[in-house]
RNA sequence: GGUGCCAUCGCCAAGUGGUAAGGCCGCAGCCUGCAAAGCUGCUAUCCCCGGUUCAAAUCCGGGUGGCACCUCCA
């Protein structure tokens, strides 16, 4: 398996640290409001990572946390005059709702902030303790990035003078500008604990090199195999949690580090003021929740992603044709057939999630497969095979875990449903009396629903085309 | 200002030295009562200039044009 490293700048081999398992850790939401595209994104690129090592013959320990500490949240609660849980219990469970909806896989573990604050003492005290980090008079504990020789080595950001000039005669006690807030002292009735360093909150950077440290770190010379995130996490979160877990530990974090590219839409940067399709729970109103997961896992990981409706629909033509060869199959047993697909598939997956080439690997087997079938549509081999060959589509990509026939009925109710299936048996009838005049009609009728028919040997049947 | 990314057919998009995958759209055909679906065939020399090399979309230099981060935003 090869991964692109957006530290080392590199595709690099993937070499675990363990033979016995691969640490995974991913920043997740902080859970003051819904989930957007862009969460979607990242969440979803690493489901598929994940699903990869696995089919790689990886057991994997996949963490993304909670971020459930957050001015952002204590500024909601108030405006709505909630309390804290209130706010984060909902969004945590809209989250999860959203996840599931896209097809994203339960992480192994997902660690909350508010569960995390021993961790997070720990290493405050160690990096205190080792003149990391130091406590200025007001209480905030920060850490000192001086004190780090490779402070920067992550992100390759170089210090700037200027604004380094600016920013000490405007900063606080801070020593360093660069500095960062491991504990932060405050005193409001809304959101404080108790902490060796007195009442407060923790810094953003804390919770996940605390977490990493307890659930996933080892004794190997990195913490975890992998790290991820978006693209704007790279400085200065990931810059910072390195820096903590470097010098707090006598390891680095991670061996790997890898970032998702931004989700735009219709080429504009994602904003509230857009309108709704910002929303995942939005966008799932008007599409399929596995649409949306074939169309923002369609392109490479790294690059920013445009979000359009034109696109998403011709991305979606490219599921139902996958989705029509398992209607054609419908009814077969999965069977464990060794085929060439399979192997081709996982390659290029393999290849740092290569998606591009794995759509163009499908796309091959669907052609191939249609191809024989209408030639012989009882050939029994090329029916064990491309079964086998969509059962490891799904696996290991998330795509085509639906009924074949209620995937084309996505957003009908069972009442237009029920009209849609009367006028088509109405237009058999009519077909049958060759009374070709009427069965148009009726395809017009049915037509109107935004609905497509076709005949085949099996019958006729109808999907929504829109 | 600092750092970094990107520029491939009308659109989306693979491809990191060996002579341009795939999808959408379009055209022609097979199939069909007609359609739809499916299948077959057809459609690019890779932003510009220069260099390295037997050989470059792929490497180097210079342009032009997009974009991101440097403000707790995935």
């Amino acid at each position: 398996m090869f991964i692109y490293d957006s530290v080392q700048k590199t595709k690099r081999e993937f070499i675990p640290l363990s033979k016995e398992q691969v640490t995974l850790y991913v920043c997740g939401p902080t859970v003051y409001d819904d989930a957007h595209l862009g969460h979607a994104k990242s969440a979803l690129v690493f489901d598929l990572l994940r699903r990869v090592l696995e089919a790689n013959g990886h057991n994997v320990i996949y963490a993304r946390n909670i971020t459930d500490i957050d001015d952002k949240i204590i500024k909601k609660a108030a405006e709505q005059g909630v309390g804290i849980t209130d706010i984060t219990d909902k969004f945590t469970e809209a989250y999860h709702v959203d996840m599931s909806a896209l097809g994203i896989e339960r992480p192994t573990l997902e660690p909350k902030a508010t569960e995390s604050l021993e961790a997070m003492f720990e290493l405050i005290q160690k990096l205190i303790d080792t003149n990391h980090a130091y406590q200025i008079e007001n209480g905030d504990v920060y850490f000192d990035t001086q004190s780090d020789q490779k402070y920067l080595s992550i992100s390759g950001n170089k210090q700037n003078d200027d604004d380094r000039q600016e920013r000490v005669e405007s900063s606080t006690a801070k020593k360093h500008p660069a500095d960062f807030a491991l504990w932060k002292s405050v005193n409001d009735k809304s959101l404080t604990f108790p902490s060796p360093f007195g009442a407060g909150r923790p810094g953003w950077h804390t919770e996940c090199s605390a977490m990493i440290e307890k659930h996933l770190a080892g004794d190997d010379k990195f913490a975890i195999d992998i790290h991820g995130g978006g693209a704007d996490l790279l400085f200065p979160h990931h810059e910072n949690e390195a820096a903590q877990t470097r010098c707090s530990s006598n390891h680095e974090l991670a061996n790997y580090w890898m970032h998702n590219g931004f989700v735009n839409i219709d080429g504009e940067k994602m904003s509230k003021s857009l309108g709704n399709s910002f929303f995942i729970k939005d966008a799932l109103k008007v599409y399929d929740g596995e649409v949306l997961r074939f169309y923002l896992l369609s392109t490479n990981y790294r690059s920013n992603f445009n979000f359009n409706e034109q696109d998403l629909l011709a991305s979606k033509k490219r599921l139902d044709k996958m989705y029509r060869l398992k209607k054609r199959l419908f009814g077969m047993k999965i069977a464990d057939e060794k085929t060439e697909m399979k192997t081709k598939l996982l390659e290029a997956l393999s290849d740092d999630l290569n998606v591009s080439l794995g759509l163009a690997i499908i796309d091959e087997m669907v052609a191939n497969a249609n191809e024989t079938l209408d030639a012989n549509p009882k050939d029994k081999l090329i029916k064990r095979q491309s079964t086998s060959d969509l059962a490891f589509i799904e696996k290991v990509l998330g795509f085509g875990h639906q009924n074949p026939f209620e995937y084309f009925q996505f957003g009908l109710d069972a009442d237009t449903k029920k009209k849609i299936d009367d006028l088509v048996a109405q237009r058999s009838d009519a077909k049958k009396e060759k009374n070709f005049e009427k069965s148009d009609l009726l395809r017009d009728e049915i037509m109107a629903f935004g609905v497509s028919i076709m005949d085949t040997a099996q019958g006729t049947f109808w999907e929504r085309t829109e």
